[in-house]
DNA sequence: TTTTAGCACTCGAAAAAGGTGAGTGCTAAT
DNA sequence: ATTAGCACTCACCTTTTTCGAGTGCTAAAA
């Protein structure tokens, strides 16, 4: 399927379907074709080349009377070879220059941003996911004392991540043994993954810190959880109500589908962490998709690197016929943007 | 409307009705009552009360050859005199408890974790909100060093709320140079609102820190961000599928709006900045919503207070015929734990 | 050999027609 | 005051009809 060989006029013809479908979500019939394009022969030969794609499975009919509708293999095939690039108005990229620029620095805020900069853009429903990282290492633990009875910790993962944590003990502890207790904290804790904070490690730990050992326990399950949740993932969507613009979606059950699919995230971070193919965009054509629910939806994204490892990914979900070039002209411009910001942040 | 007369026979009908209608969602027949209940009248003396009941306006008729649904007012008399106390199961009050007893602390964490509760205890929508509160002040600000070029900045808020933020910076900054930085920004930019940091503050301090002022113009922009963040209040919502599984949502209209309403925040948070009546716990039936979209749904919230202050809420969003008793139970007992909570955290 | 005009045919979608029954209001008897 | 009985209403469901965009095929034209 790499490179199906195709008469520049059945080229032509193809793309004409698949955007007019993108455009209007109906079946395309020849007489369409024929007036509408640059393409200079009568409907009834548009037909013959129609019903030629429909066999090389680019193209199938709804029903005998309708018109066509591209094929997953037809989408692909258009997105491969077809899809002209689409050249971003000067407003749009103003716009996302303009809210990148404020956001620089923390991953987490800079994928918020441009999950909702996407759907606004795109009329499309947008994801920003941090996918699990499988290893979350903790290299440093700071401090912040608030009271005798309070203090926030501040966890630094070997990533660059930072994570904070307010906790309260009934405890009484003074300036310098909270001091104390964070230099254990540093000296024994740290470095870990999770399956490495060993009880004996606790222990030790415990009997070194004497009255103040009932303190222990309630960080350390600070720390844990601390850790999953960095491991975990995240994700964010935005724009759920821009399923409803399109027809795909207008059975309740599809919907329906597709809202379950957005509230456990775990399916969708499973589809980002799960490959790094090592191409940071990323096109999946309805049964692409290997999870069931997506099988009549695309989905789109880029992942953001630092240094080369996948640290996140922004895309959209939307029908199949989704309008791939604008789409992907969108997401790399503003995986550029990203990518500037976090390299000033880094060493500018 | 506060107590209206009605006849025992009239409230145990009127009742039944408001009852049958928030399980099965449909129009109620006289017969059904007449067969169901403790009720020992015939169809037709039902049919007669059902009458009066109607033009008293508790009760309307979808269409003439219909049975009868509630109106608003026949759901707000229900809510107020009619509703039985649902009793929970052990089952729910045991994991509720459990959950809840996780998340000590945070206030985010716990509202978080109470929408998510709420959500699939009750099989509808649950939001859970921060509110704005008019005027975030910082009494402290905290930082942990990580590097020449980057640090923590933990801000602690007066109403005991901790923010962070990562500040990266092209500068060389030295451990010591840090803290006097730190040093500065607690004497010169505590304790005051936004609106009271002034350019003269800024070029003073810029004047104290010499080489190390431009460090102060991205800080102070984290200072307002932060603030605005907290004064802006938060909304989180879970359980959006649970309204597919209401008949009233089918049509994609009324879908489409609680979708846009859950998007854009604003609408949400205003309700409940809105009005701090006292009371605790708020039933808002249709149009008493002041909000188009919610004119079909009810909301119901409980408010979360800390010091005699209103400083999150938390809630559900459903039809009109929503199960109140249990809800309503629910939200209490939910509300009962965090308060638990609460008191230990801040004393125990 | 390729293209095109013409035509019979197909079949989903929308509109129209028909049937069903739950539920009502009213009247008259209890 | 209650209830049995009955004619009537009207949303909902199913069936029928109509309609037309689009097709494939054939035969003529290029």
């Amino acid at each position: 399927m790499e490179h199906l060989e195709l008469s520049e006029r059945k080229r032509l013809i193809l793309q004409a379907i698949v955007e007019s479908h993108i455009r209007y979500g109906e079946p395309v019939g020849s007489k369409a074709i024929a007036e509408n394009q640059q393409l200079t022969c009568s409907s009834a030969t548009i037909r013959n080349e129609m019903a030629e794609l429909e066999s090389m499975g680019l193209l199938e009919q709804p029903h005998t009377s309708a018109g066509r509708i591209p094929t997953e293999l037809g989408y692909r095939y258009y997105v491969d070879s077809l899809a002209q690039k689409y050249r971003m108005t000067a407003m749009e990229i103003e716009q996302i220059n303009r809210t990148l620029r404020q956001k620089i620095g923390e991953l987490d805020g800079v994928l918020e941003s441009a999950s909702r900069l996407i759907s606004s853009f795109t009329n499309y429903t947008a994801v920003a996911i941090r996918p699990r990282s499988g290893s979350a290492v903790i290299t440093r633990f700071e401090s912040a004392y608030l009271s005798e009875h309070a203090f926030v910790l501040v966890f630094v993962f070997a990533s660059g991540e930072v994570k904070t944590k307010t906790m309260h003990t009934p405890l009484f502890v003074s300036p310098e043994e909270h001091a104390g207790f964070m230099q254990l904290l540093n000296a024994g804790f740290t470095g870990l993954t999770a399956e490495e904070i060993t009880l004996s490690r606790i222990v030790e730990a415990e009997r070194v810190l004497g009255n103040l050992a009932p303190l222990l326990h309630p960080v350390v399950t600070a720390i844990y959880e601390a850790m999953n949740e960095h491991d975990g993932g995240e994700l964010r969507i935005d724009g759920v109500g821009h399923l409803l613009e399109y027809p795909e979606y207008s059975e309740p059950a599809q919907l329906r589908e597709m809202l379950a699919l957005f509230e456990e995230k775990e399916n969708l971070l499973k589809l980002v962490s799960a490959e790094d193919t090592g191409k940071d965009l990323q096109v999946h054509i309805g049964s692409e998709n290997a999870i069931g629910a997506m099988s009549n939806s695309a989905f789109i994204y880029r992942t953001v690197r630092r240094g080369g490892k996948v640290v996140g990914a922004f895309g959209v979900i939307g029908p199949t016929r989704m309008d791939y070039s604008r789409v992907i002209a969108i997401l790399n411009h503003l995986s550029e943007g990203i990518s500037d910001a976090f390299d000033e942040g880094e060493d500018g």
